[in-house]
DNA sequence: ACCTGAACACCGTTCAAGT
DNA sequence: ACCTGAACACCGTTCAAGT
C-alpha cells in the first residue's frame, strides 16, 4: 500500500476552507454554484480548486461525505428501533427529504444509483447503496416487501418519489404520501 | 379581441427557421443546447431569437407544442380503444417514454405539473393535463385507480418513474416495470 | 510542491445602428 | 417593424510564473 503522503500545511488549509466554502455555496445557490466564486470566498486561486478537486462532481462529493455516510448510519439506528419494513419506510422517507432539502445533494445521490455511471460513485454510493441492501434484505425476510425486488431498484423509485414531491411543492410536504402510494399501490385497497 | 396582426415576412421566415433548426439542436444537445449556436444556425442575428423567444423555455415550449399535444390527442384515441385502466397505463407509458427519449421534453413536461410554477404553462400544461383528468376519471369510475388520486398527481408519479427509469439506463428499458411497481405496489402480493 | 491570477474560450443578453 | 452583430458580463479551465 502506498503512504498517502501527508499535505502541506497550506495546502491542507486551503483544502478545508474550499470544503467549508463550497458546502456553504451549495446550500445558498444549489450544485450549480459558481465555482469562480467558491475560490474568491476561499481566498484561493481558481487553479488551486481544480489542483484540489478536478471536477464540480469531485468537489460535491466532498462536500457530502458526511451527510451521505451519515444516511448510512442512520439506517442502522432505524433498524435496531423498528420493526424491519417500518424501518425501511422511515429511512425512505429521511432519504427523500435530504434528497429534497438538502439543495446539491440530489445529483450526487442520483449518478450514485445510475447504471453505467462509471467510476464517480465511490464511498458516497456504496454507504447508501449498503444501507438499502441491508433494509431491504431484512423487510423481504419477513415477507414485508416483493421478494424480486432489487435494493438498487428501491433507491432509484425513492428518488423518483422524491421528484414527484419537489414538483408538488419545493418543500417535502408531499413525501409521505407517494411513499405510500408507490408501496401501497395506485389499485384500490381490495 | 385584439387581431393578431401577420408578421412581416421576413420575421415569419426567421420565425420558423428558428423552430426548425432548435427542435434539431434540443434532440441533438439536450435542453441546454446554446442559444448562439440556434441563431448562427438559423442565420440570424442573437437579437433575433431573443425578440422571438424571450426565454429558453419559451423557445422550448414552441418547438415542442407539436409533440405535446400529440399525447394529448393520443390519451383519445387509447381511451377508445382499451378498456379505462388499461388505456391509463397505456398514456402513462408512452408519456414515459416521450420523457426520456425526446431530448428537451422532461423539464417541459415536469414545469407542466409544478406547483407553483406560475404562469409559464400554458398550452403544452393544458393539453397533457387534460388527457390525464380524462383518463383518470374514467378508471376510478370503474374502481380500477384509487378514488382519492388527483390527476396531477398521477402525472408527477409518472414523472417520477421516468426518472427513476432514466437512472436505471438512458433508454426506457425499465418503464413498464416501475409503472407496474407503482401501480401494484412494492409489498408483496397477497 | 503548491499557489496565483492572467489568459483564453464560450455563452447569454442587451442595445445602438441599420434597413 | 424588424434585423444585425458588436459589446458586455459572467463562467469554467488552463498554464506560465512565482514562492
Amino acid at each position: 500500500m502506498p503512504q498517502v503522503r501527508p499535505m502541506r500545511a497550506d495546502a491542507r488549509r486551503n483544502y478545508e476552507r474550499l470544503l467549508k466554502v463550497a458546502a456553504e455555496a451549495f446550500a445558498e445557490h444549489g450544485e450549480n454554484a459558481s465555482l469562480d466564486d467558491i475560490a474568491k470566498r476561499a481566498g484561493v486561486g481558481s487553479g488551486t480548486l481544480y489542483r484540489h478537486f478536478p471536477t464540480r462532481q469531485a468537489l460535491l462529493e466532498a462536500a457530502y461525505v458526511d451527510r451521505i455516510e451519515a444516511l448510512g448510519t442512520r439506517a442502522d439506528e432505524l433498524a435496531e428501533e423498528l420493526p424491519p419494513y417500518e424501518a425501511l419506510m422511515e429511512w425512505l422517507n429521511e432519504l427523500c427529504v435530504a434528497t429534497i432539502q438538502v439543495r446539491g445533494l440530489k445529483s450526487l445521490l442520483g449518478s450514485a444509483v445510475t447504471d453505467g455511471g462509471s467510476v464517480a460513485m465511490t464511498a458516497c454510493g456504496t454507504s447508501v447503496k449498503g444501507a438499502a441492501t441491508r433494509l431491504v434484505g431484512a423487510a423481504q425476510a419477513q415477507g414485508a416487501l416483493r421478494a424480486d425486488l432489487e435494493p438498487i431498484e428501491v433507491l432509484r423509485l425513492a428518488h423518483g418519489v422524491a421528484t414527484a414531491s419537489e414538483l408538488a411543492n419545493g418543500q417535502g410536504r408531499e413525501i409521505r404520501r407517494y411513499l405510500t402510494l408507490l408501496t401501497e399501490g395506485l389499485r384500490p385497497e381490495r
